[in-house]
DNA sequence: GGCATTTATATCGTACACGATTTAATCTTG
DNA sequence: CAAGATTAAATCGTGTACGATATAAATGCC
């Protein structure tokens, strides 16, 4: 017996997250941003000024992805970078006026989203549930 | 009202396939291959001698992205790369006796991964489907 | 206080992803 | 049967991911 891609879930996760990544891609596209840089801002939206450190650990990504993401951020004039004074190890991620802007430009579209699933609130909220649960199990196992 | 990362359906698919190639990695390491590698592997495993576009069909890959794997896996001499004497656009993917080895070496990782994954195989497959359902009917709205 | 250890980013190399374009072969239609 | 349309791969450019390593600042411990 063997496997073959649309009998893994593994492939399930995958071919999954780039459907949603190109669900995303339109509307993303208009903010002149990408979708791990979305997931990034959503972070500084809830709560501005934080370390790369801290903001990696809620994307799930380390300074060798998010450093060169936080540098074309900051090209754009979405984000400033400044080491911290207080501890020179550690560089502040803040938003700019633009930064900001991008919150309310972007208010639309998680309801967008939800729409193109096909799910009700609490059937997305259900399957996020599950599948958060499958990622922090392997997450758990792997350490 | 604003969602962050851990509230997000799409982080959760996003984290989580990422999480999954994790759990793969140290398996797939020893045979020499990368996650979506395997992907390919798998097809081909199922069904031998296909077009670049037949397997890019059910791994969900272009051939931006195959036809460098593809010639990844065949410097590894692990599948072989030729053009169709019928029609000479199309170039065939043939296992070599390496990349037919490889299956063998390969057949205990489904059943690694579920252990992992810490679900029943009737939930995996519940999942699975809800997943693919989900998938599907954000690429159907795409179009 | 000075030196080893730890911590926070950054850098480098490799491998995906994918939009856009190119090239070459086949098909279609007048 | 020839010109245009279509199809299949390949190429190019940009942006993630991530292992491994480097760098520099802060901390711990004698």
């Amino acid at each position: 017996m063997h496997l073959t891609p649309p009998d893994m879930i593994c492939f399930a996760l995958y071919s999954a997250a780039h459907a949603m990544q190109q669900a995303y891609k339109p509307l993303l596209d208009e903010l002149g941003i990408t979708y791990p840089q979305y997931l990034v801002l959503s972070v500084l939206w809830a709560q501005d000024d934080q370390t790369v450190g801290a903001i990696g650990r809620q994307v799930q990504l380390d300074s060798n992805t998010l450093t060169p993401l936080l540098k074309r951020l900051q090209t754009q004039g979405i984000v400033s970078r400044e080491r911290d004074a207080q501890d020179e190890r550690q560089v502040r991620i803040r938003l700019t006026e633009k930064g900001y802007a991008l919150r309310y430009a972007a208010r639309d579209i998680p309801g967008c989203i939800l729409d193109r699933s096909g799910l009700t609130l609490a059937d997305a909220t259900a399957l996020r549930d599950k599948v958060t649960a499958l990622r922090d199990h392997l997450r758990d196992e792997g350490v």
